[in-house]
DNA sequence: AGCCAGGACAAGT
DNA sequence: ACTTGTCATGGC
């Protein structure tokens, strides 16, 4: 057979996590509402279904373990929560006894590239830019779905393809990352061993990946929280906070410096709140 | 029709 | 190190 059949179920709680919303908050781009109470939702070479079923979700999906560790159901959020509480801002904004947004734990690479996509860009044009990128190149993964490609099948493109599927200005930052990676040059695994500052550091030196793209693939691909990515709707609740306008680097540190180590997560629930759904 | 989007880059101070 | 103009595409 082409393809699993084994199907695993998996019940996820409400109060453990708010799924959709966690979908729809901007840190993935892969996901499709196929009905008011169904989602479907790839990463990497994986994909699920998630069911609404009033106190919980049904998630199903052939590899279980993916998607707990995706849906990142083992970090507590009750303490993160608490203490961003006590923020005086922060606190309408989150919910008092349940439903966390989560930050998902994502691939690597696959928010590199969809990062870089995703720059100066909006959200539903990155969809379709990314959902080309894994038809085109993703292994194929079930009936009329496909995985997020490796880099060394990115790296064999050439930029008169990436402007094809719409990627404008972006193609040859595409296209060199992917190969800088693909070739080892770039070394997406020893990110994990450096410290924060360290990381974002070595990220910049990517084609197309300035400090708010970085800080992006910080927080969704390596999960770190002590980032604060700065983009447009950021900058119009910085106002909003500090009644005040200002650079959007001293908007990063003035945010961290508030936040503290939660930084990202508290970014999360400020986006979302600001953007909406 | 025109502004804007989960900004980055290079050239010029 | 900091500022400015430019970039391709299409959603709204």
């Amino acid at each position: 057979m082409p393809f699993p059949l084994i199907i695993y179920r998996m019940e996820i709680l409400k109060k453990d996590i708010n799924i959709f919303d966690s979908l729809l908050c901007g840190q993935t781009f892969r996901f499709k509402k196929l009905d008011n109470n169904l989602y479907e939702v790839f990463s990497k070479d994986e994909y699920a279904t998630i069911k609404d079923e009033g106190d919980r979700y049904i998630v199903n999906t052939n590899n279980e373990k993916y998607f707990h560790d995706y849906f990142n159901l083992n970090v507590d959020y009750s303490i993160i929560l608490n203490e961003l509480r006590k923020d005086a801002y922060l606190k309408d904004l989150i919910p008092t006894n349940n439903v966390p947004l989560r930050i998902l734990k994502q691939d690597p690479f696959e928010m590199i590239i969809s990062f870089i996509v995703s720059a100066n860009n909006n959200i539903p044009r990155i969809k379709g830019i990314i959902e080309r990128i894994c038809i085109n190149d993703g292994k194929s993964i079930g009936e009329n779905k496909f995985a997020f490609p490796e880099a060394n099948k990115l790296a064999k493109r050439d930029v008169k393809y990436f402007e094809s599927i719409g990627l404008g200005y972006r193609a040859p930052y595409i296209l060199k990352t992917a190969q800088d990676i693909a070739s080892g040059e770039f070394n997406v695994n020893a990110i994990l061993s450096l410290d924060t500052e360290s990381a974002r550091k070595k990220l910049l030196t990517l084609q197309g990946v300035g400090p708010k793209v970085a800080d992006c693939i910080l927080l969704f691909g390596y999960n770190r929280y002590d980032v604060f990515p700065v983009d447009t709707w950021i900058k119009k609740v910085y106002v909003d906070v500090f009644n005040k306008d200002n650079k959007p680097d001293q908007m990063r540190k003035d945010f961290i410096n508030r936040f503290g180590k939660y930084s990202g997560i508290a970014q999360q629930y400020l986006f979302f709140a600001k953007r909406g759904k």
